[in-house]
DNA sequence: GGAGCTATGTATAAGAT
DNA sequence: TATCTTATACATAGCTC
């Protein structure tokens, strides 16, 4: 049971792989959330194991934004109109998907409700079901106004009508502690921890809640001069 | 001299807080890139300083490819078209900003050539002047086409027709060569190395070279699936 | 494939330059 | 602010269960 001197070469061996892999990744993402939180700063990290799962660590928030605010930094010329109208193809995009997802199921649930239509026999209970549905209509119409607005709203800011305004972004959250078990499962303590450290397994990782922005979004939010047009882009 | 146990707590001394980031910072980065060669992995960090300092570190070539993986993710839903729309834009919009860098340097050259108009006096000297200018605008027009072509043509190779179908596409793309700084002089990690590592910091690295595809275009390329369809995003 | 062990290689806090 | 030194804390290779 001697320890060799590592020697910085692909490990051959598939299991001793495996296990050198989770080991090292979970040291680093240790070291990562302790420079986060010794020295103050986002450390965004991706890892693609060697069957092509992915693990990733941000310390603060989603591993997307900091991404952008590698994207956005305000030396980086490329960035300009490009960036604005991929931010906004892309937090539509995501949009439009939860709102297919969510026009799916609420069709699902009317189809539910749908009327066995040979029993309709009256100009009454065709209206009433036809309010019905078009009450079901009106929801989700509402809905996606909701939902668009939430997002795309906040360009401007001072005109927003939003339904629920979360101040959830100061909340003091605790700090990874890794040691214990395959990550996600846990996001257990640290006495001391100011952040949102953020780890995913994204093979532990299928669901997504609908309604809240995904990428991008809560980034832009904290880029007080965001806007529409292919102007200043600056940031600390 | 003696090494305290270590408190997972911000740093309030400012001078021990910018020494700690940059060892931890080089220490983790040493972890990832061994993380990389021994099991043969993907692995992309952007850590931003106290001071906002950006480093980020890709073991395979450059960390947006990283990102592009990322999101890119097969079970990423909210890719498709918006993405695929991204990615062109993104694309161009980096071309766009180096054909503009391009003319502006041109047209400064040109400037420096620039005849003072009255010292033509004859219609001969007009011919020859035009005909210096016009050449010079062809030149750029035809190289705005031939960076173009080499970026667009590649989505639908056989049917585009953009200014000249080239068959540069194999050129090789210098992959960027960092400065030998503090990082970068102890990359002798891949001795035996079979990848690309690629380490930034970017106050150091403010030059770009022209012509090389900055971001995506490499993963891109890499993605022989990929079109202009909102068609099915898949990979291993 | 994870969890735990232990001996040993590494990283790094403090201090000095 | 970077680098070197040294003692020590920490990470982890190899092993077992």
């Amino acid at each position: 049971m001697v320890r060799k001197k590592l020697i910085v070469k692909k490990i051959e061996n598939p299991s001793s792989l495996q296990v050198t892999y989770c080991k090292r990744r979970d040291g680093i993402i240790k070291k990562a959330s302790e420079l986060a939180v010794l020295c103050d700063t986002d450390v965004g990290l991706v890892m693609f194991s060697p069957t092509g799962r992915l693990t990733s660590f941000a310390s603060n928030g989603r591993i997307e934004d900091v991404f952008l605010r590698y994207i956005d930094r305000p030396n980086e010329l490329r960035g300009g109109c490009v960036l604005k109208m991929f931010l906004i193809l892309f937090t539509l995009g995501e949009e439009l998907h939860d709102l297919n997802q969510l026009e799916a199921e609420m069709q699902q649930k009317m189809r539910s409700y749908n009327p066995d239509i040979e029993k309709i026999t009256s100009i009454y209970d065709a209206l009433v079901h036809q309010k019905f549905l078009t009450n079901a209509i009106q929801r989700i119409e509402e809905m996606k106004a909701k939902l668009l607005g939430k997002q795309i709203v906040p360009l401007e800011p001072d005109s927003i009508e939003v339904g629920k305004e979360k101040e959830s972004q100061s909340s003091e959250v605790p700090v990874l502690d890794i040691k214990d078990s395959n990550f996600m499962a846990e996001k257990s303590v640290d006495s001391n921890g100011r952040r949102n450290p953020v780890m995913e397994d994204h093979h532990l990782q299928r669901t997504r809640s609908l309604g809240g922005p995904h990428l991008s979004f809560d980034y832009l939010k904290t880029q007080s001069n965001w806007n529409l047009q292919c102007g200043s882009t600056s940031q600390g």
